[in-house]
DNA sequence: AGTTTTGTTCAAAAAAAATTGAACAAAATG
DNA sequence: CATTTTGTTCAATTTTTTTTGAACAAAACT
């Protein structure tokens, strides 16, 4: 198919284009490809379908790449890849990186698998699980004090749902270890 | 607070009430707090909230539950308990029962997590990577052919999502080793 | 055989989530 | 210091997902 060549260099004059679409923003067979392939996967997580293909195409580009470059390439809309770009930072998926010469923002995506899983453990499933252990143990105390005839099926159910818990926390444990560095759960 | 005691037995008799809104359609108090306990944790797994509910009830209720009861108690539509209900029963999360002396099928939760982490993985997981897998292959085969510049940065990330992929596998078997029973990756 | 009960299906409605784009602020440039 | 560039925010819109409810089919009663 189609192979458009295209030089692409760490500093400025040739990476800053900005016109609406450029030569440069065309993606080629191979990244369009990978991208879809990120999006389906970042659907599995339950994320947008701009998150995968933000953090997708800096996956697959060689070179870091500002936000309006972003948005010609993929064609989205500018807010959405300042949101999907502060959410990717704050999992830490994607960092930024200087570019001399040139004073927009450039991002790489984080390509160690330790360390996104990391980031989504505490980003998205810690969070959860610590609320979630809180309201267990309101409904401890809750089920200690009824007086149905079912309060003792009640307890023995919150009691199985306290050990999946626990369970699952040493779950995360041992995926950080398989992965490589450790995160406090 | 109000403990509405009540008794439910195995047969039929005082289970089948089917008016709209009989007495013993009340939730207790645990039951509603435990119910939304398991919206919210359905939601990590991105599935919707009847499924949570759904499920819930029964995990807290001492006796199977008939599809009728399911609508009244937790007021929500009968196609959606319908549908709900087979999903689960498709992820091995509920089984029927048989109660005697009363034609509508009852249901019961599955309660262990060995058995609903593989109903998941096997469900909606799996599915998932092996699908990513083909489209992976595919790729290999494109970036090889693919004679751009980045050619070799392209076949390079290629290969690190086909580790991913690896490792995601083994990481499915050692969750399944720890829950205890084992699911084919 | 007709009637009631039980459960499924699927088009339409409602709800939820994601995306857009215009208004804004902050920083850099000339 | 006026202007341009860069990036954020958020209300409105669009898209996607979930839920409803009525029509239907199958089985079980009488």
């Amino acid at each position: 198919m189609s192979s458009t060549p295209q030089a692409q260099v760490q500093d400025a004059e040739q990476l800053s284009q900005k016109s609406t679409n450029s030569d440069s923003d065309q993606l080629e067979i191979v990244q369009r490809e990978v991208i879809a392939l990120f999006v389906n996967g970042v659907r599995v997580l339950g994320l947008p379908k701009s998150i995968g293909e933000i953090y997708g195409l800096l996956f697959i580009s060689p070179d870091p790449l500002a936000l309006d470059v972003i948005v010609s390439k993929l064609e989205i809309s500018k807010g959405s890849v300042s949101q999907g770009l502060r959410f990717l930072r704050n999992l830490g998926a994607v960092k930024p990186v200087y570019v001399s010469g040139d004073r927009r923002d450039h991002f790489t995506a984080v390509a160690e698998l330790k360390k996104l899983a990391n980031g989504f453990i505490r980003g998205e499933l810690n969070p959860n699980l610590e609320s979630a252990a809180v309201r267990l143990d309101e409904l401890k105390a809750m089920a200690e004090n009824d007086s149905s005839p079912n309060s003792d099926f009640f307890q023995e159910r919150i009691r199985r749902i306290g050990n999946w818990r626990r369970r699952g926390g040493m779950l995360l444990k041992i995926v950080n270890r398989f992965l490589g560095r450790t995160t406090r759960v």
